[in-house]
DNA sequence: AAAAAAATATGATATTTGTCATACTTTGAA
DNA sequence: TTCAAAGTATGACAAATATCATATTTTTTT
């Protein structure tokens, strides 16, 4: 069994206010799973009963919606807690988490956090504004959902992918996502999210590298 | 000065939990505001540095979009608290809360309700719960949103309104919002927003009387 | 390596929604 | 009470977006 006390990724969560000691106690009660690219971590509707700590890689939190479309609402990269909300809710998870690439992920029990809650008040605090944060992230994209045009919601969503994922050595994006999820983020069909990048690309906005995107003038995109 | 341990309304927020000497303690740093219809409570970029508590009346949470249009994020109503997320994130206000009716609020002092928290567990978990469940709310919303049309959107906003806030004798609905603040909340332009009203009036889902609104067939309504 | 399946791309077209113009109605102030 | 202003309503049209069809490319399976 891994320790949490060496694992980096608890520097960039709540996690990090839990003292030696209750990071070797959490280490002896948390689970490690390893997620294949595709495969749930778990999904709307289920009790989760627990918090799960992405050690490694990118995850996607999709909601079904009433017309069957998969609407992503948010992206979860290591170091991200997944699960907080229904845990504290007692409620079913409202969103499913899919993994984008291969992952790592530990699964910590709800009596363990509780516990954590109940004596270590920066530990609570911490997750208090992470989930606050989540809110004020929700809100502001929800108005961009309601207020901007389609081509505005893809130029910014090429933006925060490689503002918060980065590029590789080709400039081309490091999060590869199909067109299909990319039209999931902003909410569109796919078809006209490819049409867009095809505009992009003519207008030497992007560069299209078969489906790789390399953002060739940002300034632009933020214009759009 | 009035005595919240004799206030109703905090039985419907987190303050429930209160004890009543920590109700005798908060009826003596709280100050009670006299807010008119239209008037704000504060304003999106405003430092806030404590919550409150709706009293009377019922107010809308609204962001200012780069297109320059307001979007009502959310209504509030008496019982609930406002702006617990900026006070938690130490962060300016995420958005501005403006009076639909007359209204009657009071404000507690961040360092107050900091004090709860240290003391008191079920007012933090309370406190913890409500945010988690905005966060819900707001995910939904941006799927509806993203993935509803607007004629969706607005059958579902009648629905909402009539269960949230009710009707008076003559069935119509009790909150009376402007054509332009129904549109604000469904992200729409107010002449779509009238347009679409018109239609569900003729064809005898709603019924307009004046600026009044009539919900005459529910389950057509969320059918649509 | 070939075949099948999935993903990407693009055209044609229909539908939805926004914008601008204008008329009518209600509300509030002088 | 009257007038001005704001809000509501509707038509005409333009723009954005979805849908369906089909072609091409890429990936996966056999």
């Amino acid at each position: 069994m891994s320790k949490c006390e060496q694992c980096i990724v608890r520097q960039f969560s709540s996690l990090k206010a839990l003292t030696k000691d209750e990071l070797i106690k959490m280490a002896d009660c948390k689970t490690s799973y390893t997620i294949k690219k595709g495969e749930p971590i778990f999904e709307e509707g289920e009790t989760v009963n627990g918090v799960y700590c992405v050690k490694e890689g990118v995850c996607k939190m999709t909601k079904l919606s009433d017309n069957g479309k998969d609407q992503i609402v948010k992206l979860a990269k290591s170091g991200e807690l997944l699960g907080q909300r229904s845990m504290i809710s007692d409620e079913a998870a409202n969103l499913s988490a899919i993994a984008l690439e291969d992952m790592q992920v530990c699964f910590i029990p709800k009596s363990e956090i509780m516990g954590f809650f109940n004596q270590n008040n920066q530990f609570s605090m911490n997750m208090m504004k992470t989930i606050c944060g989540d809110l004020k992230d929700a809100d502001d994209h929800m108005v961009d959902m309601a207020q901007k045009n389609v081509k505005q919601r893809l130029a910014e969503t090429l933006i925060y992918l490689e503002e918060n994922f980065g590029i590789n050595e080709d400039k081309t994006l490091k999060l590869q996502l199909s067109r299909e999820e990319l039209a999931g983020i902003i909410g569109t069909a796919t078809e006209s999210c490819i049409r867009l990048l095809s505009e992009f690309n003519k207008s030497g906005i992007i560069e299209l590298a078969g489906k790789k995107i390399i953002l060739k003038d940002k300034a632009k995109l933020k214009r759009v």
